[in-house]
DNA sequence: GCCAACGTTGGC
DNA sequence: GCCAACGTTGGC
């Protein structure tokens, strides 16, 4: 199994609003950046990812899982975009803060720290179960 | 609101 | 294929 982050700014698109499309997930439209693109493209489901508030908040807020492989993205007709499907899991018992992730050594290599606008990418699995840890909720 | 970082576009 | 101009993201 594979980890990422998905970043939202929660003003367009909220945990709330993530939360509240259940089980039957949401698709990830919108994106329109060829890494995040193949980031997504290289998804499975089962794959599960942290999501994250960017500019109000800044601070990685749940758990999501990819519930359908990536797609057209219905909102394009554009054939170069496509995304996948995302389900919430369950919140972070203590959300994790950008700020936080800087000033901690072991995270100094995460995407979230090195690339700002990278808004679909990767996590390692080591970052992965640290984060998990760190936010108390299992990995 | 500003600006740095980065991606994309288009002229040559 | 290079690079200047421009647009966007997102932290501050």
């Amino acid at each position: 199994m594979n980890f990422w982050l998905f970043k939202s700014e929660p003003d367009a698109w909220s945990w709330d609003q993530q939360v509240a499309k259940g089980a039957e997930g949401e698709e990830w439209h919108g994106v329109r950046n060829y890494q995040a693109r193949n980031n997504m493209r290289a998804m499975k489901i089962g794959d599960r990812g942290f999501f994250y508030h960017s500019n109000i908040g800044k601070e990685i807020v749940g758990i999501v899982e990819v519930c359908r492989e990536s797609q057209p993205d219905s909102t394009t007709d554009d054939p170069r975009w496509d995304c996948v499907m995302i389900r919430a899991v369950q919140p972070m018992l203590r959300p994790i803060t950008l700020e936080e992730c800087k000033a901690i050594p072991d995270l100094k290599d995460m995407v979230l720290v090195n690339n700002t606008r990278l808004s679909v990418q990767p996590v390692s699995a080591e970052e992965w179960s640290f984060l998990c840890r760190l936010g108390g909720v299992d990995p």
